[in-house]
DNA sequence: AGCTATTTATAAGG
DNA sequence: TCCTTATAAATAGCT
């Protein structure tokens, strides 16, 4: 018989993954080999932590140790008291322009984050049909008037899809599903029966030893 | 000559790595995994996420998109209105889910606004000069050349912040690590290598800048 | 901090 | 969502 090709692993770029259902499957692959991974290091190092995702669908994931709240609680309370006590080791315009460093490193950073998706959009559209639409033609041939028409679109998509986010926010019932993740047993543990669906709270007898963190997944 | 086989990888117990050199090893490798992971999922799947770890050693490492903080606070801001308060506040005002609907709403409202903002910017960048900067010009329109320059002067830029954050802080007697990193490449071109070499500062021992949102570590 | 040999994580496809 | 397969990535043990 002839070979079975499924083709493994296939390498992707680093890039917003544009096919809906696609994003979604690698948001929950990627979401417990990241939750998976947090795990792992607590055990081994022995070290406390909290990671908060909000996917792209709203919904809110979260893996802890000890737990959320006390991990990002210390790390609050460590960055507010960093400010006025290294003020009154140093003069204050001085230490005061480190915030202001980071938030220029930020901005440009974003600036270029953005940009490049940009481009790369563009790019997509000019590789996907050249002739049908004149905004999905190479952009060489776009001038000026026809590319902000196509910024314009784009943020009115933007908008939309903004409220749309917003009318399901309003017609959503809220609750909280809170489960621990055993660390040896991750996999039988929360990756398969933990939907993030609604519903009282749950909270998994993890299969064996202790448990590590919880996770909690918010609608 | 014979060869030199290195065992390479073995499989390892997850349990508390006894060993402190190990340990602290073992650590830095895992927390930059994690955090890349992370910041692969940002990229992947668009999502804000924040992560905080305490080492072992009592310093704190954050990874945060678009900021630790402003994650956090979606995230504690929604769990106060669920948790046991919102009990208490359905029952004194019936309609618990308001502030926090408040609060989401005006979170989007702050990001839409901001993205707004940035659009004009570069859109009035662009009318005011078409050509005599060109690094001011739509990225799309910048040859591959130019694309890397403009990279280049951004990480030029960034390392110059860095280093100014950290002489800024050597002056302090508190440690302080900044570094920080974009997402990825401009495109295909310079995807894997583009860590960020901090020079002489940290004292964390961490100075493997990999490709993240926003990071702080603290000591 | 680099180097491999391996173990893990995962993209595709069903 | 769960499973399988083939491959890309992460990383344990050394230097």
């Amino acid at each position: 018989m002839a070979k079975k090709p499924s083709l493994g692993r296939q390498k992707i770029k680093i890039a917003k993954i544009q096919i809906k259902n696609h994003l979604q499957v690698t948001f929950s692959k990627r979401r417990s080999g990241l939750f998976k991974k947090a795990s792992e290091l607590c055990t081994l190092c022995g070290v406390e932590i909290a990671i908060v995702v909000f996917s792209p669908a709203g919904k809110v994931f979260s893996f802890g140790h000890p737990k959320v709240e006390s991990v990002t609680d210390r790390f609050l309370a460590r960055n507010t008291n960093l400010g006025p006590t290294s003020l009154h080791l140093v003069e204050s315009h001085r230490i005061a322009s480190i915030p202001e460093l980071n938030l220029q490193l930020m901005y440009m950073l974003n600036e270029l984050e953005a940009e490049k998706k940009r481009s790369e959009t563009l790019d997509e559209m000019r590789k996907h049909s050249q002739s049908q639409f004149w905004w999905e033609a190479p952009i060489e041939d776009l001038n000026l008037h026809e590319l902000e028409q196509l910024k314009d679109s784009m943020e009115e998509l933007k908008k939309s899809v903004v409220t749309q986010a917003n009318k399901l926010l309003c017609e959503t019932s809220d609750s909280i599903l809170v489960f621990g993740a055993n660390n040896n047993s991750f996999r039988g543990g929360f990756d398969r029966d933990h939907e993030m669906k609604l519903g009282p709270i749950v909270s998994t007898g993890a299969s064996h030893g202790h448990n590590y963190g919880y996770i909690h997944g918010l609608l």
